[in-house]
DNA sequence: CTTGAAACAGTTGCGGT
DNA sequence: ACCGCAACTGTTTCAAG
C-alpha cells in the first residue's frame, strides 16, 4: 500500500490533515486536479486504512483538563497475562491519551490528561491498584510547545 | 467559558470527537436535539475555542514513519535566547509531534515520528548543530498500545 | 426551539481523451 | 483506464416565527 501512494496523493492527505472541512473543490483546485479524481483516491485511501478517524481537536483547557503528565514505568515482574491486564487498564481508562511499549530500561510510557494533580493521583492509585509496577516515575507538564496530529509527507 | 459548557455541549462534543464527518441531523438525533441548536453551539465553541482544527488521523506505517521516539531533554546552560531558539527550531521541524516543557529535572520532552532509527539520528544532529544540549535520552517506542485525540469528557 | 428555504457539497453515471 | 462534466441528492447555513 505505501509504494502504491504518490505525489498527489501526499498533497491531498497534506489538505486533509491541515482542513478536513474543505470542499472536494477546494482540494482538488489547490492539488491541481478536480473533484472525481480526488475523492476516488480519498476512498481507496479510507480503504487502504491511510486514512482513518475524522475529528475535531479540541482545546484541553477549556474543558478544565489543566494537566498533562508522562508516565515512564518500569516493570520486572513479567509473570503471564500481566501484559494482557496492563493494556486492558490503559484501554479502559480514558485519561490515557496514549501509551507506548518501548525498548530499553523504561518499559512504558503513558500520556495522561487530567483536570488537575490530585484528578492524576487518582488515576496512579487506581492503576497501581489494577496491576503490580515495579517503577514510575511521573513528569508533569508546564507548557504545551507543541501539539500536532499532522504528519510529514 | 470552561463554565459555560453543559452537559449537552458535552455530547455534541464527544459525538465531534468520535467522529466529525457525521451529518449535524446525525449528532442532534444521538444527543436529542435538533438541527439548528446544535448546529448554534457548534458555531459557539468555534468561535471561543473550545473546537479547534478539523483534521483526518493518518496511519504513520502506510506513509513509511515506521519509527517513533520519545526525547528526554536536560539542559542547564540558560542564556539568553537560548529557549526561543530552541523552540524555533521544534516549531520548524514536522517531525516534531508533540513538545512540552516539564517540571523537574528534565527540561523538555519531545515525541518525533520518523522513517527509521536512521531518520532520528539526522534529527538528533541537526538539533544539537542549532542548539547546545546538556543531556538527550531517546527512547524508542516498540509498539503503539495505545493512541487517541479524544479527551475524556 | 422549530420550520423551511437557499446555497453548498458529496456522490454517481456518462461521454471524451 | 482515468479524467472531467454535469445532474442529482443530501447537508449546511441562516432567516423568520
Amino acid at each position: 500500500m505505501v509504494d502504491q501512494i504518490d505525489a498527489m496523493d501526499r498533497k491531498i492527505l497534506g489538505e486533509l490533515q491541515r482542513d478536513a472541512s474543505q470542499s472536494l473543490d477546494e482540494i482538488a483546485r489547490k492539488v491541481g486536479s478536480s473533484k472525481t479524481p480526488v475523492w476516488n483516491r480519498i476512498r481507496k485511501m479510507k480503504e487502504g486504512g491511510v486514512i482513518g478517524q475524522q475529528t475535531v481537536i479540541l482545546d484541553p483547557e477549556s474543558l478544565g483538563l489543566e494537566a498533562c503528565f508522562f508516565v515512564l514505568v518500569r516493570t520486572n515482574a513479567h509473570e503471564a497475562g500481566w501484559q494482557e491486564k496492563f493494556l486492558k487498564v490503559l484501554q479502559k481508562r480514558p485519561e490515557v491519551l496514549e501509551a507506548h511499549r518501548l525498548a530499553g530500561e523504561i518499559d512504558y510510557i503513558l500520556k495522561v490528561r487530567v483536570k488537575n494533580a490530585r484528578a492524576y493521583d487518582e488515576f496512579y492509585q487506581a492503576l497501581i491498584k489494577e496491576v503490580t509496577i515495579y517503577n514510575v516515575t511521573a513528569l508533569l507538564s508546564m507548557e504545551e510547545i507543541k501539539s500536532t496530529t499532522e504528519l510529514p509527507l
